[in-house]
DNA sequence: CGTCAACGTAAAACCGGTTTGACGATCCGG
DNA sequence: CCGGATCGTCAAACCGGTTTTACGTTGACG
């Protein structure tokens, strides 16, 4: 026996289909008496309305999309998409309403995951990781697929954005440690044609007044390390490293120290993210917590406003916190060079 | 404009929209020259064929669901769950399947949310977190919802399952504790009506003979903590601790150091799931890598294989190693009791 | 050279809902 | 007491595909 269908509603409540359906929806008024019939029904019959058959007749899916264009084995040790999706869980459930992931690792099959998405798997979905000039936004105004961007772009761009401000925490963080002595600071960013790694490295640029000890880093433990190792090949190496995340920044003290370096004492830390562990280290690593379930919660909110009709806004989330820790705490180091160092230079 | 039908790719291709899903499909043959028109024409008029008709008329979604029970917030601070999806993505991206993700955080929720996906969502769900007696294996029965089990289930259950070894590294682990010279082993579990966590439990009693000091927790830190402080707290307090996730282990270890006591020396650690931060924690934390990437990649491969229509199976995992580190590594503690435990006794 | 099978395509039914147009019944104001 | 607005329901069209049925052509075979 087959999952019951609206006809089957229809006929045992002796109505049309027609009726069953405005019963539900509210859409034309349905007398009290006939629209109890219809409900003990459908609940007699246990009846659940295909969503299938509704998304195809309503044009709607209930479900938004985000679409990945990490490699699936990334994700796995990275701090803020679990969180984000928390954040935009949270919101979906009070609404009943389902997110679909999909993973998209070349150019070509991210392009095909969005026309899924536009061709009814999702009514819209939330971008992450944007770049400086990302084609994506050009493309999903093409396909008219509703959407809400992670990051400031182009305000001319007809959607919705979540944006944060990732400079002044970078700021305070540079200030901090040139009050404790520290005059070579070094960053080691994310990949600068992403938005927020550019912010970020931007507001250090800024501070610093110069990009001589900028290194571009890739967000993986590997290239936290290879970076620090160059940094502290230096002659006049830095006594402190700002990295553009916690993986980084633990791969870079564990390296230092591999190399005989004490935290903070010969080299100031800071992560980037607070990874739920960071805390915990020791040192425990100085970071910027940066909320990515609240920023999940507020994209949710704003992509379903958009769906809702309303029109584009671009909010901007206040989430970012300095957390000083043990690895940026104490006074700069006299020498800038270590006697171990000297064996390098 | 509107997006274009597969009616008007058939009027562009002068042939009729039978001949174009066929030409698409290949369930009828369709001339090289026919299909080729089709083809032509479908490209020039740029069509992507809407999948919610689609999903309608095969009454097959091409989408694969999970629904998570716990809170959101949980989520963010969990070391399986991002792997476990990265895993199932890998293989559901390989095959254009999308990941379906709904949170439910009451039983009447989680309801709802297996009749939406069974009502067209997905075409099957994996079901993570299972208990020792889980009312959902039946109800997926009764909504007739093709499912994998994520754990050992009663060999009655019509569903394909993945299940692990977690007696083996237990057994090992404590084994090798003993060889330290350690006698006073506690475990600090997780909630021991889930599958895993029971089986955790289970090897561990079984290689105690006792459950003199097994504490149930719920993998969350504050747990961890609060535990531990009461196994520290017994006349005569354990050498050693296991807990069941890396989690609780931090928060225990930090609070055992907070009264004093040095980890491993005073008190050996190890934890379970191998974040990927712990073993960058001072000391290293004993772990046992569960390699939930790989259990995510086998549990989709078998809900396709499920779905294709093969009999359901049963696969073990062989996805757990043992992780020394310094947490546990030297000899146990001469005497039960250190100075500054007297003052608790 | 007639017959039958295989091939390729058209036409129509179907999937299970939503939405629109039509219509009888009831209610209202004048 | 009549005309028009409102209410409640039915019937049918529609969403955009897939699948089944039917039928005209070809080609092979006896």
């Amino acid at each position: 026996m087959d999952r019951p269908t609206i006809d089957d509603v229809a006929r045992a409540a002796g109505v049309t289909k027609a009726t069953v359906s405005h019963a539900y929806s509210g859409k034309r008024p349905i007398s009290a008496t006939t629209k109890a019939r219809v409900f003990a029904a459908a609940k007699r019959l246990d009846w659940v309305p295909s969503s299938r058959a509704r998304a195809l007749a309503a044009r709607r899916t209930d479900a938004v999309g985000v679409v990945l264009s990490r490699d699936p084995s990334i994700l796995a040790s990275d701090a803020f998409f679990p969180a984000f999706i928390s954040g935009v869980e949270a919101v979906l459930a009070e609404h009943e309403i389902a997110l679909v992931l999909q993973v998209a690792s070349s150019r070509t099959a991210e392009e095909r995951a969005y026309r899924a998405m536009a061709s009814g798997r999702a009514d819209g979905v939330i971008v992450l990781d944007l770049h400086r000039v990302d084609w994506r936004v050009a493309y999903l105004q093409q396909i008219r697929l509703p959407a809400v961007l992670l990051g400031a772009y182009d305000a001319a761009s007809p959607f919705s954005s979540v944006r944060t401000d990732d400079a002044t925490p970078v700021r305070d963080l540079v200030a901090h440690l040139r009050e404790l002595g520290h005059t070579r600071i070094a960053h080691v960013s994310g990949p600068l044609d992403y938005v927020h790694s550019h912010a970020r490295a931007g507001a250090y640029v800024q501070s610093l007044g110069s990009r001589e000890l900028l290194r571009e880093g890739d967000f993986t433990a590997g290239s936290g390390r290879a970076l620090t190792a160059e940094l502290l090949d230096l002659p006049d190496r830095p006594t402190a490293i700002l990295y553009a995340n916690d993986t980084m920044a633990i791969a870079g003290y564990s390296y230092a120290r591999s190399r005989g370096l004490l935290v903070p004492d010969d080299l100031a830390v800071a992560g980037f993210d607070d990874d739920h562990l960071s805390a915990h280290l020791s040192p425990a690593l100085t970071s910027v917590s940066t909320d990515p379930f609240r920023r999940g919660r507020v994209a949710a909110e704003r992509l379903l406003a958009d769906l809702a009709g309303e029109p584009p806004e671009s909010v901007t989330v206040d989430c970012n916190a300095l957390r000083l820790r043990a690895s940026t705490d104490g006074p700069a180091p006299e020498a800038p060079h270590t006697e171990l160092e000297e064996e390098f230079s």
